[in-house]
DNA sequence: ATATGTGAATTGATTCACAGCG
DNA sequence: CGCTGTGAATCAATTCACATAT
């Protein structure tokens, strides 16, 4: 699964691959939610999620019983309830640090707001940059950014500088007191226990296909 | 099972977690091959990758011996190694289907070329798109898509399209032949066996992060 | 002297089987 | 009865320890 093969001995007993998974039961409930279905049994869910029935059991198991004996699961409910276990009833507040094409693709994704996230801020080192606009969002001076942080009290930085630059970006993002980092830059960057990293990488993905297909 | 003396088949199976890490020992061996290293140790390797020398060793150990013991690897032999492994020492042809905002950002990615990944068609189901030239990549009808992908010989699909589009989208590719997707849509398609699926989706890294920072 | 390569031990995740409850 | 919830069993991955090569 996406996710951190790298990752340090988790303090937490709950495996990464079981909150992935979490990740894609919420999407599929979702669906369901949409077509007004209100019923699903693990076995269905599992199908859709191309997974196992136990598997999900087992997932949902770390944080409580969702469903009923006999019947299986109601869809608002569960869907109710992941939302909870993966902190999506709160908004979170993003910046995004480097309005390269990235960022500025970034800052134009229209389904944030859906998904109770907030764009609150965009900075770029590069003065050509500063003060330009991309779909509403005025970029800011990187140099501003410790103040911009602790102001709107940014929860998540999207790390879309390049490679050379994502270290010193990412320490200024942990100095101001970010918590997460979304990094978009195919580099690993050293943080402290406390801070969670999630990578995204799709030259990673396409050479793991290389390697498959060859 | 009827008895067979020919045992079970003892290709015993690489784990995906092993060719995600060689990506990343990859990346890293080309940061050092460009800062003139010649010489690494697992150890020094295990410190820059964030993992440890056995799980280099025995990730290595599973595709042959490419060290010398007391001394270490050479970084360029281990580079070759590597590309080899991961199938990087020839040209992919690539298709992109869905001309939309990623799809275009996708066509200006420059360094394509540096990785041996070619570019050779951009399709969109939208007549507006269709003609439309994208960093000198002409969108053609996705009627075409099938022929396309023969003649051109192309290997990889990249799936750019909306999640409504998506498994139709896939089933189109593998019908012309296509051995690998990387799908960015956040939905899960269903493949044969013998293609190859990658799925790259910001959302559910972001969706991760909002559980452990929660 | 030093660092790899690898069987064995250990840890972790998944699968199973059935108990528990509607 | 049907389907969830869960301890036990199985399977897989990681870590260890040291024999081995230079």
């Amino acid at each position: 699964m996406a996710s951190n093969y790298l990752a340090k001995s988790n303090t937490s007993e709950i495996p990464s691959a079981t909150i992935s998974r979490l990740v894609i039961y919420l999407r599929i409930l979702e669906e369901l939610a949409n077509n007004d279905i209100r019923e699903i049994s693990s076995e269905k869910l599992a199908t859709l999620a191309q997974g196992s029935a136990f598997q999900i059991r087992k997932d949902l198991a770390y944080f409580g019983t969702f469903g009923t004996r006999g019947a299986g699961y109601t869809v608002p409910t569960l869907l109710r309830e992941l939302r909870r276990i993966l902190g999506l009833t709160r908004q979170w507040n993003v910046v995004i640090i480097g309005m390269g094409r990235l960022g500025q693709a970034l800052a134009d994704y229209p389904r944030f707001v859906h998904y109770n996230y907030h764009l609150s801020a965009a900075v770029d080192i590069n003065p050509e940059l500063v003060n330009k606009e991309f779909s509403g969002l005025k970029v800011e001076d990187i140099g501003d950014l410790s103040k911009i942080i602790k102001e709107r009290m940014v929860d998540i930085g999207f790390l879309t500088v390049p490679q050379k630059s994502a270290q010193e970006a990412a320490d200024a993002l942990i100095q101001a007191g970010i918590k997460g980092i979304l990094n978009f830059s195919p580099s690993i960057i050293t943080v402290p226990d406390n801070i969670h990293v999630e990578t995204v990488d799709f030259l990673a993905g396409l050479k793991r296909i290389s390697y498959y297909i060859k």
